[in-house]
DNA sequence: TAGATTGTTAATCGATTAACAATC
DNA sequence: TAGATTGTTAATCGATTAACAATC
């Protein structure tokens, strides 16, 4: 059960075991880590080890209580006080963020969300509201922010990174195409879509 | 220089090199491995090998000519024919792909756009016209779609995933939070944003 | 020449998979 | 009991890093 770190391998696969368990009719109340890895195309005893780091196990003979399983996960993903995080860029792609990313289901609140076009800055995205940019660190240094969204143009994102993690982001999702320089302790975790499409485009012009 | 397969890893960090170069301003002629590895926070010896699966290489003592560099890794990207690609779900997150995304820097180009929704259907985006994306199987069945970039709900994509390959799709970016299923020589590339969030979420309860 | 820098071969590391023992 | 299934320990695999030879 719930073992002290659990590589960061095994947690991107997570959600794909909770959503999966959700989406079983209730009447599948146990379930083996062979069918698991079956419907989900991984390997049956990476089902096993990865359940291991969150759930109390299975039993021989008749799988994991599937009720059970679903709690544990939920339970990691949503536990402890929530995070506080904002968003930086309020183009279509962090308009879209706001609007589609489950944040809540892992335990992150977004608290606001920022921009440097003044054609932006006072609208609304949801519930959020959209503040100027020059107000970052104060805001975050103020409200105890902890995860910091960088959805701006390239050539702004290591200015933003900086003003973030000076006033005492712990980590960064960066949607900008570059590589951004942080303070060791900062985590800085990149969803770069321009490689993306390196792999996409070189895997076509190697068939 | 280029060598048959290039590993994804490399791949991944190539748009990376990519941009650090053009950064560059035009005088510096030439540039260590070493001094490119400082910058992007990778190690120097891999940043040599990558660059030896892309370019004719650099000279002891002298480094790498920029320029050339420059060259060899567009010429990657964009070389041949571009392919044809289409987007499915033009939600937020579809939307700000299509304007957001450099297609084709990477020998892309995005052809159409599909959606469900009645509201949305007969809109553009950008160039790009919105079409119903009941006519996605014959539409990419007679254009010769290689790459379907899915942006739909959960509980959609499954189906959407089908009738791409089905229609003769090679690759697919999935932007939804499922494991699709495809035949052996369509190629997934995950883009998991709930993933992402499990790791950060991990990462700062972690501390 | 000397030393900076490249490029290659070997070692390490982490993640995945295989083999097998434990158990209901 | 027999066999399905879990969980663990060992082997494999790929990617990264270290050591070192080559070269300008």
């Amino acid at each position: 059960m719930s073992k002290q770190f659990i590589p960061k391998s095994t947690l991107q696969r997570l959600p794909h075991y909770l959503s999966y368990l959700k989406s079983l009719p209730a009447h599948v109340s146990t379930i083996s880590a062979t069918a698991i890895a079956e419907e989900l195309g991984y390997h049956q005893v990476q089902v096993r080890k990865d359940l291991a780091s969150v759930s109390s196990g299975g039993r021989p003979k008749v799988g994991y209580q599937t009720a059970a399983l679903i709690y544990d996960l939920q339970r990691y993903f949503g536990r402890g006080i929530s995070d506080n995080a904002v968003i930086v860029g309020m183009g279509p792609l962090g308009y879209a963020l706001t609007l589609t990313c489950e944040f809540s289901a892992f335990g992150f609140r977004i608290v606001s969300a920022f921009d440097f076009d003044e054609k932006v800055i006072g609208r609304r995205c949801g519930e959020i509201e959209i503040l100027s940019a020059h107000r970052l660190y104060d805001f975050c240094n103020a409200g105890g922010v902890r995860l910091g969204v960088i959805a701006t143009h390239a050539d702004l994102a290591q200015d933003v990174c900086d003003t973030l993690t000076d006033s005492g982001a712990l980590a960064i999702w960066n949607f900008s195409s570059i590589r951004l320089k942080v303070p060791q302790d900062v985590l800085i975790f990149d969803q770069n879509l321009t490689a993306s499409l390196a792999v996409l485009s070189a895997h076509l012009k190697q068939l």
